[in-house]
DNA sequence: GTGCGCTTGTAAAACGCTTTACCGAGGGTG
DNA sequence: CACCCTCGGTAAAGCGTTTTACAAGCGCAC
C-alpha cells in the first residue's frame, strides 16, 4: 500500500510538496500539479486515516449514543443522523446504552477522551449527578430528544408542549372531558411537557370540569400494558386514552384488546410520536408525529457548528422542532354522547 | 492530556515498560508495577486511539454496512451487532447504502484501506460485476441475509430454503391449493430460496395439483401493494398468499384492507421476517421468524475470528440459522371449505 | 546593488503509541 | 568455571501524516 514518500519519490518532490498540494494548502504551477496527480493515481495512493487523525488530532468521525436502537423511533433517528453524517463525509460510530447509566458516562468518556470529534446523546431515563457531570465536561456535545437538567450544552427537541396541547385540544374538540395520560416519568422533560400542553389546552377548551388520570413510566409496551390494567379497573373509566409514545400504544393496545375493549368505541386512543405502522393498527391510530428526521439533521449541524466554530462558545440553545397531528380513526365522540359539533371520521 | 512518556517520568521508569505492562505483554514485580499504576491514575492516562491505531496498523472498529437502518429488520439487525461489537469492546461504524450500488462499493473501499479491521455486509438488490468485484478483494469481510454470488468470502443466512418449506407446509395442511407468492426478485438468493422450499413442500403435501402465481419485487411495502392489485385482478383469486417479508405484508394489507378483503376470510396470509409488531395488526399477522439476534452475532463472531486467524485462509463457509414459524391468526382454510382435518384457530 | 516580498519548495519536528532488538544481572547446570 | 537461560528493563525505530520553520530564486522598487 502506497504511501505518502512513495508518491513524492515517484513525483520527484519532497512529501511536504505533496502533502499541501493534496490539501489544497499549496498551490503549483500545472506542470508539477499533473506530476503529483499522475504518481498518486499510478501508485492508487490514499491517505491512511489513522496516520491522518493522529497527526491533525481529530478523526472526522462523530458519535450517536442512543438507549436502544431496535425500536422506531431510535431506528429513525440513526437513520437520520447516518445519511446527514454520510452527506458530510463524516463517519459515524454507533453507540447504545440500553439506558445503563455507567454506559451513558462511558461513552461521553469516548468523546472526552478525543476519540470522536463530537457527539449527538440521547438519554431516556431521569439523569443523575454522575451524567450531568458527565455531559457538563464535554465539549461538542449536543442533547437531543431528551434533556439533562442543568447541562449548559445545546439541545434540539421537538417541541412536546405544543404536542401536549395538539392532543389536548384534539380530545377536547370530540367531547372528552375524563381522559387517562399516560406518559414518561415527570422527572423528564418530554414527559412533563407533553402533560403541561395537554392538560392547558383540555382544561381551555373543555370549559368546565375535567378530569385527568394519570400513569408515569418509561416509554415502553409494559407501561402501556400497566396502563390499561389501570384502566381497566377504573370507575367510572376515562372516555380517552392519551399515550405519549408509540410502544405505550402498542402495550395499551395488546391488553385493551384482550380485554374486548374496542377502539374508539369504548375508548379514544391518541399516541405520540408516529413513527411505526401505526396507520396499519384496527383501528388506525391517531398521534402526534416527531420530525425524526429534522430532529437528526438539526443535531448534526449544530455539533458541526460548534466544531468549526470552537472560539467564543456561543450561548447554548435549546431549539424545538415542530410536531404535527396525525388524525386517524382512533379518536371519536365519547360513547354515548354522540357530540354533533363534531365530525367523525369513520373507522373501517 | 497526559501521555505515555508522562507516565513514565513519572513513574520512573522508559515508556517502553509502561507501554507493554499496560499491555500486557509484560508483567512486573508488584512494586514496579504498583508505581506505574499510580501514575496512570494520578495522571488520569487514557492513551490515545489514533497514535494506538496508526501503530498497530488496525482500529478495533469493525464496519457495518446496511440497505437502510429505519426498518425494523435492518434496525434490529444493527441492534443485534452494535450489542456484540459492544460486548467485545469493538467500535461500530455505521453505514447505510439505500441501495445504490456506488456506495456499496465505496463503503467496500474504505474497508480495503484498512480503515477498518473488519465488515459485516448486507446488500439488498441483485449483485452486478463492479459489486463482485469489490467484495471479492476484500478481506474480513462477511456477508449476511443476501448472498452475493460468486463471492468467496464467508457467508450468514438464515435458512430461507426451510422457512420457504414451513410457509408452504402451513398453507398446504390447513387446505389451500392456489396461492400467491410474493417475493424477492429471483436474483436474490433469498427470493429463490424462499420460493424454491415454498413450492417443493406446497407440492409435496398437497399431493395433487396446486397453482401458484408469484409477483416479484423488493422487499418493499410497494411490492405488497403491487400484489395486491394483481390479486385483485385474479380470477379465479388465490386463497392464500405468502409475502416475503414484512414490509410487504404491510403494502399488501394497506390495499387489501381498502378493498374491503378480509383476513384470514376471504384470504390467507402469511409473512416473513416477523420483526414489526406483526402481532398487533388486524388479524395477527402468522409469519415466518427470521433470528435476527442471531444471525448479527454470528456475523460478527465471524468476522472476528478471520481476525484472529490470519493465515490458512479458512474455507470460506455459508452458514445457514434456523428460522421458526410463528402461528396467529391470518391463515384459515380457504373459505367455503370448512377443512375438517384442520384445527382452526380462532380469529379475534 | 540592496532590501523586500512572493513563489516554490524543502527539512525536520511533531503526533503518541507499539515493538524489535538488545543488555545486564542473577541463577541454575554441566 | 564456562555456559545458557530467564527476568526486568531500555533505546530506538517505526507507523504515515501534517505543519512549522526556513530557504533559494527571482522580479522589482528604491
Amino acid at each position: 500500500m502506497a504511501n505518502l514518500s512513495d508518491v513524492a519519490r515517484k513525483a520527484g518532490v519532497s512529501v511536504t510538496t505533496v502533502s499541501r498540494f493534496l490539501n489544497g494548502s499549496l498551490s503549483l504551477p500545472e506542470a508539477r500539479a499533473q506530476q503529483i496527480r499522475d504518481a498518486v493515481s499510478e501508485l492508487r495512493y490514499v491517505p491512511n486515516p489513522h496516520a491522518r487523525r493522529l497527526s491533525r488530532g481529530r478523526s472526522d468521525a462523530i458519535g450517536l449514543v442512543v438507549p436502544d436502537i431496535a425500536g422506531p423511533f431510535f431506528a429513525k433517528l440513526v437513520a437520520a443522523v447516518e445519511e446527514e453524517a454520510d452527506r458530510r463525509g463524516l463517519g459515524l460510530v454507533l453507540h447504545a446504552t440500553l439506558n445503563r447509566p455507567a454506559r451513558e458516562v462511558r461513552y461521553l468518556d469516548s468523546l472526552r477522551m478525543r476519540h470522536l470529534d463530537g457527539m449527538i446523546f440521547v438519554t431516556n431515563r431521569a439523569a443523575d449527578a454522575a451524567l450531568l457531570d458527565a455531559v457538563r465536561s464535554c465539549r461538542h456535545l449536543v442533547l437531543l430528544d431528551e434533556d439533562v437538567p442543568g447541562a449548559d450544552v445545546p439541545k434540539v427537541f421537538c417541541d412536546n408542549e405544543a404536542g401536549g396541547r395538539m392532543a389536548g385540544s384534539h380530545l377536547a374538540a370530540m367531547g372528552h372531558r375524563s381522559v387517562l395520560f399516560v406518559g414518561g416519568a415527570s422527572e423528564m422533560i418530554s414527559g412533563r411537557r407533553r402533560y403541561r400542553g395537554f392538560e392547558q389546552e383540555l382544561q381551555r377548551i373543555a370549559d368546565g370540569p375535567v378530569r385527568i388520570e394519570r400513569v408515569l413510566g418509561p416509554y415502553t409496551p409494559e407501561t402501556g400494558r400497566d396502563a390499561a390494567r389501570h384502566y381497566l379497573q377504573m370507575d367510572p373509566r376515562p372516555t380517552a386514552i392519551f399515550a405519549s409514545s408509540d410502544d405505550i400504544v402498542i402495550g395499551l393496545i395488546e391488553v385493551l384488546r384482550d380485554a374486548l375493549i374496542t377502539i374508539p368505541d369504548d375508548v379514544s386512543l391518541i399516541g405520540f410520536d408516529d413513527v411505526g405502522p401505526l396507520h396499519l393498527f384496527a383501528p388506525p391510530i391517531t398521534a402526534i408525529r416527531q420530525p425524526v428526521r429534522e430532529l437528526g439533521g438539526r443535531a448534526l449541524g449544530i455539533v458541526l457548528d460548534t466544531l468549526r466554530n470552537d472560539t467564543g462558545e456561543p450561548a447554548p440553545t435549546e431549539e424545538l422542532l415542530p410536531v404535527t397531528l396525525v388524525e386517524r380513526a382512533s379518536v371519536a365522540p365519547p360513547a354515548g354522547r354522540s357530540n354533533a359539533a363534531v365530525n367523525r371520521r369513520a373507522s373501517p
